[in-house]
DNA sequence: ATAGGTCAAGCGAGG
DNA sequence: CCTCGCTTGACCTAT
């Protein structure tokens, strides 16, 4: 059976209950940061792993099991050792719950961190700070007791070419070594949207081989860098990455610029919601609906084809 | 109270 | 050189 999923934020409980709803994106700008510190970002942590719960709980009344957690539940995490937060023993009383729930009920958590990870940099800088946000992720996780594997996933891109594809591959699989198991056992790469980039096939030959590293096929961005592949044949390339037991992950989504019929708008931009069919091949798998409607999206594209 | 401008980070595409 | 788009809009201040 196909399970279907929505990215970080619940709209429903936003129109049911206004400001009131729980969310897990509260945050803060630099200035904010650093007149308030830590504690204050301690205290919006607290709030947001303490709203993950009443998600999860909506999630399984409305049979939605796979769920994206925000990356942003711990406002400037790279700034702080989160074990030293003022809060942390609340904080983790709460993740511990979340994660509880989770797995009680049969229901997966992944992640998705930023662009702004580039694990093929050209810098060490750069590097460093995504080996850093990765293993905050990692941590958060572990916090939650999910498992340490591609269950949990921790998913990025690529996402750099510095006109050398093959360097960057390289670089990309020597830094993967560097990672601690937290987030190594959960790490995924995920095909990108422009042709001067990676497609599936590319990640499924030279990426996985020397690394592991299952690959999550977006069916969008398949549309932009397809690597001679149809749809079918990327998802099922990706499928050989995935080891046994784990249940493979595709996302899905559509074009803004289609939808509101507009061609100022980039094509790579995301629908509201999900006007035609998924088409899954029969395969047994989670497919992470990327729609900005979120779980409104997921709602009625169930409604009208399930 | 709400609207509008602003906001950490990397990269590539397009104007 | 600037803006957008991506992981996900949320925050802050002036009105």
């Amino acid at each position: 059976m196909v399970r279907y999923g929505y990215a970080c934020i619940n709209l429903s409980l936003v129109e049911s209950l206004g400001k009131a709803a729980p969310t897990t994106n509260r945050t803060m700008i630099k200035k904010t940061f650093d007149q308030k510190g830590e504690d204050w970002a301690s205290q919006l942590a607290l709030q947001n792993c303490r709203d993950i719960l009443p998600i999860l709980q909506w999630n399984l009344e409305n049979g939605i099991q796979l769920f994206r957690l925000s990356s942003s539940v711990f406002p400037w995490a790279s700034e702080y050792r989160i074990e030293e937060l003022k809060d942390i023993t609340e904080i983790k009383l709460a993740l511990k719950i979340a994660g509880d729930f989770t797995k009680a009920n049969g229901m997966r958590i992944t992640s998705h961190p930023g662009p702004f990870n580039k694990l093929c940099s050209e810098r060490e800088s750069v590097v460093t700070n995504t080996i850093r946000d990765l293993e905050i992720h990692g941590e958060v996780f572990d916090m939650m007791g999910l498992d340490q594997s591609h269950n949990a996933k921790i998913n990025i891109h690529l996402g750099g070419a510095y006109g050398e594809k093959d360097m960057a591959i390289s670089r990309f699989i020597t830094n993967f070594f560097r990672l601690p198991y937290s987030v190594s056992s959960r790490l995924t790469v995920e095909n990108d949207d422009k042709a001067s980039l990676y497609s599936t096939k590319e990640l499924v030959e030279l990426l996985h081989p020397e690394t592991g590293i299952p690959i999550v096929h977006d069916q969008h961005h398949h549309t932009f860098c397809d690597g001679g592949l149809t749809q079918e044949e990327g998802m099922r390339l990706a499928a050989t990455t995935w080891k046994p037991g784990i249940r493979q992950v595709i996302h899905y989504s559509e074009s803004r610029s289609v939808e509101a019929g507009d061609p100022k708008i980039k094509p790579q931009a995301h629908s509201d919601f999900i006007k035609n069919r998924i088409e899954t091949f029969g395969m047994d798998i989670d497919v992470m609906i990327e729609a900005k409607g979120k779980d409104l999206a997921l709602l009625k594209y169930l409604s009208l084809h399930n």
